[in-house]
DNA sequence: TTGACAGGCTAACAAGCATTAGTTATAATA
DNA sequence: TATTATAACTAATGCTTGTTAGCCTGTCAA
């Protein structure tokens, strides 16, 4: 891990924690474990820290939801449907990468409108796009009532992103939101899969 | 209007757009109209008028979602669940004062415990609470389908605040998200109301 | 061996910050 | 009318901040 990636690392760390205005260049410095100044030898000052990061965020999501999205196969029952799912929230939520992202993300959200828009790419389009192709694959195998999936996407995926929203700030109720978001996703399929 | 109030008003304006930490007390003196120091007549430091803020932010969900909700008299048919719901969201999502303290307490959600729960409480268990009556009140009527009405609460209203925060962050989306949220809502009700 | 350079360091600075002390003027109260 | 309290002001302080300048050391190519 060369030096540029550890303070990287670092301030996605400090940044998802105290935000952008609550950490010194100094305390970054001292995470990597280094004097502030040497940190101008990777960056040309704070604001391009941040922009490196949010550039990171960006094509993070480009990786995991861009052109031809990672949905591996697909799944061929009401209970795969929900494991896998189940799965995947589990995997998001607890990730310290992926968490602390989107802390950092939900912090710095009203900063400028890239800010705004990659943090709803990752909150909101990107989990929904892959659910509404899932579900349009699954509609095509008759497991799901005929509707539209874009809907469908939005109606699986939006109150689990406001579950993990809620994990976040509030870590103690993790697990409880876990169990609200089973619940959730068990009482969609029943609505909406067949039989 | 007091000073004192003058100065709240201006720094939940301050607060919603640039922080508490993107803030300066010096900043706020001069939107009220006075110098910086003259601030310490009213309030003992930053600090206690981020408090003030946070206090009237726990005291306007007791009066809106307090022991007994608002919720005025209970729709009767489909159409006038759908007009009614709506047009709380329109009210929720425009509304200058309650724009502004939902952007602030997104900004300063993850600063310590009390403010993550009043955050909780203001984006999901207060109107959750709210259509979870509703919801109950209306099934008793026979206009809702038998089903756990906290959970049917869940699944319209959690939806509905993810596009405000988006409409929060992106403006310009704020019609979008409003037809978004008026097909989620009427399709909810084909759903699960009766007929 | 020499030269260049990458990447660490110390010292320093100028600006901005929250806050305090002390002063003054206005308005209410005795 | 005299007194007191309120709430504005100016001046100043001490701290933190982001950033720059200049120096030193190790590594590697010429």
């Amino acid at each position: 891990m060369t030096t540029r990636e550890r303070i990287l690392d670092e301030t996605l760390t400090l940044f998802a924690e105290n935000g952008y205005d609550g950490t010194s260049v100094e305390q970054i410095a001292e995470k990597v474990g280094i004097k502030a100044p040497s940190l101008y030898n990777h960056f040309k000052g704070k604001e391009d820290i941040l922009n490196a990061l949010i550039d990171m965020a960006e094509a993070r999501y480009e990786e995991f939801f861009g052109s031809d999205r990672q949905i591996g196969k697909l799944p061929e029952s009401k209970e795969e449907f929900i494991r896998s799912a189940i799965q995947r929230v589990s995997f998001t939520m607890h990730d310290p990468m992926i968490r602390k992202m989107r802390k950092f993300l939900v912090r710095e959200q009203f900063r400028n409108e890239r800010f705004a828009e990659i943090t709803t790419k990752h909150q909101l389009d990107g989990v929904q796009g892959m659910y509404a192709s899932i579900i349009k694959g699954m509609m095509r195998k008759g497991l799901f009532k005929e509707d539209d999936p874009e809907l469908l996407a939005t109606e699986v995926t939006f109150p689990v992103a406001l579950w993990i929203s809620k994990a976040d700030r509030q870590p103690q109720c993790a697990q409880e939101s876990m169990e609200k978001i089973e619940r959730h996703v068990r009482h969609f399929c029943d609505v909406y899969m067949i039989r």
